[in-house]
DNA sequence: TCTGGGGTCCTAGGACCC
DNA sequence: TCTGGGGTCCTAGGACCC
């Protein structure tokens, strides 16, 4: 058997992007980006875009007019489309091996050592996995795989950035020298963990490559740093301090939008608050958690800075830690009102629900009410399978309001082609 | 006019205890 | 003039990730 750990990151190339040329293959080839929420920044850009100079992270008013002039196309960003096809591409992957952590939306760590020869060999099983990924579900991958999890993504961005790889890189299949020599074509701040700040601090101690960081000795890094960045050293000399993880219930649970216009009455803001609350409590109750405070906040735009800021926020304790809507929007309400103050323009609010708990475990209290419970039990399951399967928001609290002005924008959302029937795409 | 959202982990410092 | 030592717990803030 093989001893030395091969871990496989798996990541889909420009994810959200892919995910709008999969249902309109004539985006293939053209410019362009999706925005985030509210249509507020360039948060996935297609190659075209990326070698045009746009960063990521653009606010999309100020790149509007070079958009234009480059004939650069937008969509407004598409969740549920984004996170149905993310689930796709994760059953796919568990078609190659159980073993394997879902990171983000867009990728996942696979230990393969013990199938890889299944396969021909590590390389050969990540084209089958390009090649199965790309037929079942249209979107393209590029695989990075090495002894350890910082590596692997180190092998990810090499398959993805050069293109003699084939979009399969193995680091066990480089010599010594030849992994050497590319540590020293890569700049530090590519490494994953090290972020602006760190990589500032480095750059100031004169290390500017992977191959400066990975000669750099630990023991400095240490003092320097954290624990973190003497971790870092360690994966990057094939040494593993980092497993595959299990999936573990959140520790806390944030729901927050900015509004599509300024925003100044209580009214408003109550609607909008008991909105995102309903979003964080539907997330909670799939974690099968209880939340035992409720944090409300407003956000004035902190861009303007001629305007007067309030950035209030509170914690509301609950008597008994709960899973229902009502009883957690009903005190997200009270925080509302207790830190509202008219007279400002507010662009922004959110809630975020904290001590969590496991629901089976719940605390019973003196006070508790058997009767009471059961129908909040019942009342919050036929919410849920209701929303579920006729859309969220169908059954709602009147709290939420109707019109909801305040509502974000999403100008040109494209259909959520494989979750709603009403949006199917339609083949001519 | 227009600048995202949702997470985690680590550390330092203060409160508090004996 | 001169004011201990050792520990835990909690929180805020800063860093990172996508």
């Amino acid at each position: 058997m093989p001893s030395v750990p091969q871990f496989a990151l798996v990541d889909v190339n420009n994810f959200y992007v892919s995910c709008e040329r999969v249902f309109n293959p004539k985006l293939e080839g053209i410019p362009l980006v999706v925005l985030s929420n509210n249509d507020g920044c360039a948060v996935a850009r297609s190659n075209e875009v990326k070698s045009l100079g746009v960063k990521m992270g653009t606010p999309w008013f100020k790149m509007k007019h070079f958009a234009r002039q480059h004939g650069i196309v937008t969509y407004s960003s598409n969740y549920s489309l984004y996170g149905d096809m993310s689930n796709r591409v994760v059953a796919t992957l568990r078609t190659f091996t159980p073993d394997l952590e879902v990171y983000s939306i867009d990728e996942s760590f696979l230990r393969i050592e013990t199938v890889a020869s299944l396969y021909g060999g590590a390389i050969p099983m990540g084209q089958q996995i390009r090649q199965r990924i790309r037929q079942w579900t249209g979107l393209p991958v590029c695989v990075g795989i090495a002894p350890t999890k910082t590596l692997a993504k180190f092998a990810n961005h090499l398959a993805k950035k050069h293109s003699a790889f084939d979009g399969v890189c193995d680091l066990h299949a480089l010599t010594h020298p030849e992994r050497l020599a590319w540590m020293l074509r890569i700049e530090v701040g590519e490494i994953w963990g090290i972020g602006p700040k760190i990589a500032q601090r480095l750059h100031a101690m004169g290390i500017h490559t992977v191959l400066d960081l990975y000669r750099a000795s630990s023991k400095t890094m240490r003092a320097q740093f954290s624990i973190v960045m003497e971790r870092i050293g360690h994966e990057l000399h094939g040494i593993p301090c980092l497993e595959l993880e299990d999936v573990q219930p959140r520790k806390q649970i944030l729901s927050s939008r900015s509004f599509g216009a300024p925003v100044e009455s209580l009214e408003a803001l109550r609607e909008a608050v008991a909105s995102y609350l309903a979003t964080a409590a539907e997330k909670l109750r799939r974690q099968q958690s209880v939340a035992g405070a409720v944090h409300v906040l407003l956000m004035t735009n902190r861009f303007k800075e001629h305007e007067p800021q309030y950035n209030p926020s509170i914690t509301i304790p609950l008597n008994e830690a709960c899973d229902d809507t009502l009883r957690l929007t009903a005190a997200a309400l009270k925080g509302l009102e207790a830190i509202y103050r008219s007279g400002f323009y507010y662009k922004k609010a959110g809630v975020i629900l904290t001590l969590l708990s496991d629901k089976a475990q719940r605390p019973v209290s003196l006070f508790d009410d058997a009767t009471t419970h059961k129908k909040s039990e019942k009342l919050m399951v036929t919410l849920d399978v209701i929303n579920r399967t006729f859309g969220q928001g169908t059954i709602r609290s009147a709290a939420c309001g109707i019109e909801q002005p305040w509502a974000m924008r999403a100008e040109s959302r494209s259909p959520r082609y494989t979750t709603r029937w009403d949006e199917l795409p339609a083949v001519q």
